[in-house]
DNA sequence: GGTCCATGCGCAACTAGTTGCGTATGCATC
DNA sequence: GATGCATACGCAACTAGTTGCGCATGGACC
């Protein structure tokens, strides 16, 4: 199970109380491991029976109590592990390419809305990134070997989303071409 | 959920065993949706309760019945609604980029090793679908209007494969810059 | 003073998907 | 004649993930 590594790794890096780690499961990590915050609270309970991280109750003032999580050296001994572990191949699940399947017996152009809008969330998520990346990588010849990793999913990040953009504009010229898109992702 | 749609669209275009979608599902529609056997025979249950889907039992000679699902009006009626159904943001799960992130923590050359390997999987499928791709659309500019989703998903998948690749050339460039991999995906 | 939002935790009930096993036939290969 | 593979179905037990809800506080906005 990976979003037990994936909170592993955050913890890793910072230690956090579930809440926060649920924000960056919106933001930094869950780019590409989504999760709920109960799906996160419920695995973060099992990982505490099996001692990968413990906890301590913080108070604040004007706020509720927090339990903020820290990675356990046995916590640290998993994470190292997973490392290790063979990856199989890429399992993916595409549901924009179940409904382009289902053209010749669906609604075209509620297909082809869809393809707008998932153009729409690539072009977002690219934005997000490139700023990511001109802000934390300035310069990318430079980068300390710690960061090499983030900053390669980060690459990996940037790829899919244009890769993605490039795709839902190859199925727009081929299912509406009067209303050519040529926009973004043009240049790479 | 985009199995039973997905299981859905396969009998649309053929009916078959739950053995055969199974089969199917290892080929063309699975490189987009992932099921096991045992997954689609639960579903496919359920579907025919909901009527969905009927099934018919084949006896055949040297080798078990089987029971052979058609898709049902209802079933037409379903899949034509998923169609206008508004479709979310992708969601990506990439255990490899768990394993990057957990560089710092981890063992480097294990996670090379998973990149290679990874860059095979992404290689082996491309010549794969590049094959399908000569094979069933050898004239790409006249492709008929029912083929044309079939032929958009092949593209994509073509896409993710070669933007696969060149991910994993970047990262290897990045960690084991002594070994060069300039054989595949340059040519785009 | 009421509503909404952010912070913070979590349960309960459900659906989806995985893993491991069991059953049965017949053909091919060693 | 034994082993293994392809065909064909499915149950049982599990893990993973989703959906909907509940509880509590304090600040901001109307």
């Amino acid at each position: 199970m990976a979003l037990e590594h994936a909170i592993l790794v955050s913890l890793a890096e910072r230690s956090a109380s579930g809440y926060e780690l649920a924000r960056r499961f919106d933001a930094s990590i869950g780019n590409f491991w989504k999760a709920s915050h109960q799906q996160i609270y419920k695995v973060l309970g099992r990982m505490e029976s099996d001692k990968l991280v413990e906890s301590e109750l913080v108070a604040q003032d004007g706020r509720p109590d927090k339990k903020v999580y820290a990675i356990t050296g046995e916590g640290r001994d998993e994470l190292a592990a997973f490392t290790t572990t063979p990856t199989g191949p890429e399992v993916l699940r595409s549901d924009l390419a179940v409904k382009l399947r289902a053209l010749p017996f669906g609604d075209r152009d509620a297909v082809v809305a869809s393809v707008r809008q998932r153009l729409a969330d690539h072009a977002a998520k690219l934005a997000d990134y490139e700023a990511s990346s001109a802000r934390f990588y300035p310069a990318p010849s430079a980068i300390p070997d710690e960061q090499l990793g983030a900053w390669l999913v980060l690459r990996g990040g940037i790829r899919a989303e244009r890769g993605g953009i490039e795709w839902c504009e190859e199925i727009l010229e081929a299912l509406d071409p009067q209303t050519p898109t040529q926009t973004l992702g043009e240049r790479r």
